[in-house]
DNA sequence: CTGTTGAAATTTTTT
DNA sequence: ATTTCAACAG
């Protein structure tokens, strides 16, 4: 290089340490970079993008594959102002670098696409298929399995939820069907015949409605590289391939990098086996740890010097993360020693917990920490909902990231299913959810109607001659001139999902409880389908890139504004705050009741408290509301007591500063035994005969 | 064949 | 506590 081009990415590249910069600057053979939580993964990876483009490498040549649409999205922003510094530079010294260029980058899924779109048509693939999302592959096994009349009197077979997972696991884990259900779903194995039929009948009717599930980007991608034309142009399309939470990924996608990158040239993984929190994914963290011997070339690099958190936050999520059984050792210290140690909040209940965690963002808030830079995590998403409920009614804004989708409620389904019907005529899951809207209209008509619209090619004039029951009638040439209009028409996308709205609207209100919230989201949905080009785009983004509530749909103006974050734990991965409350840290929230079967599961959980913990770069506080009521019915005042996460164990809550809400003091004292381990039995105790 | 009803299963995290 | 399934009545 030299010159001044050479001066800016130095500047650049000394803002790393000698760990990082080593890692950013490593030239081609096979890399891995295990990275501790906090210790400058995505700025390494950032600045390994910038390097690879200052050594002239084309931007356009450099695949960056992420985990999630939120870390895609930190990612290329970073990288984007690195590369827009550089360009800078090298306006001033007249060596432009075409701006235009971009990184190829996000998330596996969306990759896949990008390229299925391209290249689909070399393993037979339109290039026009459609994406379901979990909802429409679980409605579409629903109907596969109606068909195949799996239904019996004796024994029930497992939920379309469950068949899912199943035929997920077999895709992603690479394993097959016996395999899965002796070591996975080993309750289901009688059902083993049943669901190879329903499998094989659901892949075909994919294929049929020309389109793809979730593991089907990948799948395909995967056997679009078997593929000795389109899988050699693809590897060329790359010099540069880098992969962001490698701990993560299952053995579909470690297969489909080998595929990629079959030499490991150009490769480089980062990841943390002890943050690996998405083995119900069916990840698995041998492909980090196998990296080494798959590519026996690699070279690798730890980065150990945490640079989010005071050493006193350290202590604390290092003594967490030392109760795991199996690790990576690692040794993460930080230079900045001054600190408030962590603290442990035992609140009285729910309500106080909350009212703690409100009183403490506002303290922050005053002392100058916007909430922005404030966030509450959890275990499930409606952990959340009591104190959302007391942020709403106190005017606190904040934003949820995680839980139900806007997209995933029934009435934003129905009115996306007319749509999806109108642009695929094919679609049986769209069919079988809009025709039984009508009254009259049930799965056995629905079916007999796609059925004719499937012999006729996908032409709505073979409904023309349909006698619709009685009580449909009425809405039968309605339904039919909505259709046929929406088919054919170039109107702008508002448009057309205002005559779904006011069709749809009157059977929505029959058929749903609160029909004004949902009239109101029908209502933004119809504003934001403007902001895409045209319906299959639209379609494929809220399969892909769905908003995540209607605050999401508000749009820009609440990006200006400052508001409280609120997490899942899992959303959360990758990112950090100044102050961060972790709630509902009691045993059962964390780890899981859902997921103490095994002691891989609650490894699992730990590592996932451990992930919530050390998003904390200044303060972090953990509290576990002692008690918990079950249900209001009537006068009952039913409740029962929660131990401490057992993740905290004495050892470990040494680090911490022990505080109790004025509620919750008589409870907290140690004498109780409140941080005790007890068992199961001790723990779930009711104490009804307290109560009354 | 549909819509309803009662019983049973599942309850989490994300693409 | 909620959702899904399968039997049953109309």
């Amino acid at each position: 290089m030299g010159g001044p081009q050479a001066s800016t990415i130095d500047q650049i590249l000394a803002e790393l340490n000698p760990q990082q910069r080593a890692a950013a600057t490593h030239g081609q053979g096979p890399l891995l970079i295990v990275a501790g939580a906090g210790t400058g993964k995505t700025a390494t990876l950032v600045h390994r993008v910038a390097w690879f483009i200052a050594e002239g490498i084309d931007p356009q040549r450099i695949l960056l594959l992420t985990f999630t649409r939120r870390a895609a999205e930190e990612m290329l922003r970073r990288v984007a102002g690195l590369l827009s510094r550089l360009e800078e530079d090298a306006g001033r010294t007249a060596r432009p670098v075409a701006r235009t260029t971009r990184v190829w980058g996000g998330t596996f899924h969306a990759v896949a696409t990008r390229l299925l779109r391209r290249y689909g048509k070399a393993i037979g693939l339109p290039a026009e298929f459609a994406v379901h999302d979990r909802g429409d592959s679980e409605d579409l096994m629903a109907v596969v399995r109606t068909e195949l009349k799996l239904a019996k009197t004796d024994r029930r077979f497992p939920h379309k939820g469950t068949c899912l997972d199943i035929y997920s696991r077999c895709v992603n884990a690479r394993q097959k069907l016996p395999q899965v259900l002796g070591e996975t779903f080993p309750w289901c194995k009688e059902w083993g015949e049943e669901l190879k039929r329903l499998f094989d009948a659901y892949v075909d009717r994919k294929e049929a409605a020309a389109t793809l599930d979730y593991d089907d980007l990948l799948l395909y991608w995967h056997a679009l590289l078997a593929d000795e034309q389109a899988g050699e142009q693809i590897r060329r399309q790359f010099d540069r391939v880098l992969v962001d939470e490698y701990q993560d990924t299952n053995t579909l996608q470690a297969e489909l990098l080998y595929r990629l990158c079959p030499d490991g040239q150009g490769l480089t993984v980062v990841g943390d086996d002890a943050q690996a929190i998405y083995s119900f994914r069916a990840a698995t963290v041998r492909n980090i740890l196998d990296f080494p011997q798959h590519y026996p070339s690699t070279t690798r690099i730890t980065l150990e010097q945490n640079y989010r958190s005071t050493q006193p936050l350290l202590e604390a999520t290092n003594g967490v993360i030392a109760l795991a059984k199996e690790r990576f050792a690692k040794n993460l210290w930080s230079q900045r020693e001054q600190g408030e140690r962590p603290v442990f909040v035992t609140c009285e209940d729910e309500d106080d917990q909350s009212e703690f965690v409100i009183s403490r963002v506002l303290t922050h808030r005053e002392a100058g920490i916007p909430l922005r830079r404030q966030a509450v995590l959890f275990r499930a998403s409606h952990h959340s909902m009591l104190l959302e409920a007391e942020l709403a009614r106190r005017n606190i804004p904040f934003h949820k990231y995680g839980g139900l989708k806007f997209v995933e409620t029934a009435h934003v389904k129905d009115l996306l299913a007319f749509l999806r019907l109108a642009d695929n005529p094919q679609d049986v899951v769209a069919g079988t959810r809009i025709l039984p809207l009508l009254p009259g209209v049930g799965p056995v008509k629905a079916r007999q109607l796609m059925g004719l619209l499937d012999e006729s090619r996908g032409d709505f004039a073979a409904w023309k001659g349909w006698k619709p029951p009685e009580g449909a009638a009425k809405l039968w040439p309605k339904l039919l001139e909505l259709l046929v209009g929406l088919a054919s028409t170039r109107e702008d996308l508002p448009g057309q999902v205002h005559r779904v709205r006011k069709f749809y609207t009157p059977l929505m209100e029959e058929r749903y409880d609160n029909p004004h919230p949902r009239g109101r989201d029908l209502e933004q949905l119809e504003l934001i389908a403007a902001r895409y080009r045209n319906r299959r785009r639209m379609l494929l983004e809220m399969a892909l890139d769905p908003p995540n509530s209607t605050q999401d749909l508000a749009g820009a103006p609440l990006l200006d504004d400052d508001y409280l974050v609120l997490s899942t734990i899992h959303s959360a991965k990758g990112l950090e705050w100044d102050v961060v409350h972790v709630i509902h840290a009691a045993d059962g929230n964390i780890p899981s009741d859902m997921a103490t079967g095994s002691p891989a599961q609650v490894e699992e959980e730990l590592r996932l408290f451990y992930v919530a913990l050390t998003r904390a770069k200044n303060y972090l506080y953990v509290c576990c509301p002692l008690r918990y009521y079950h249900a209001r019915m009537g006068y009952s005042d039913r409740h029962s007591y929660a131990q401490p996460t057992r993740f905290l164990p004495e050892q470990v809550v040494r680090h911490f500063q022990r505080q109790a809400t004025s509620g919750a003091e008589e409870d907290a004292s140690p004498e109780l035994g409140v941080f005790r381990l007890s068992s199961e039995a001790v723990r779930r105790r009711t104490k009804d005969l307290w109560s009354d």
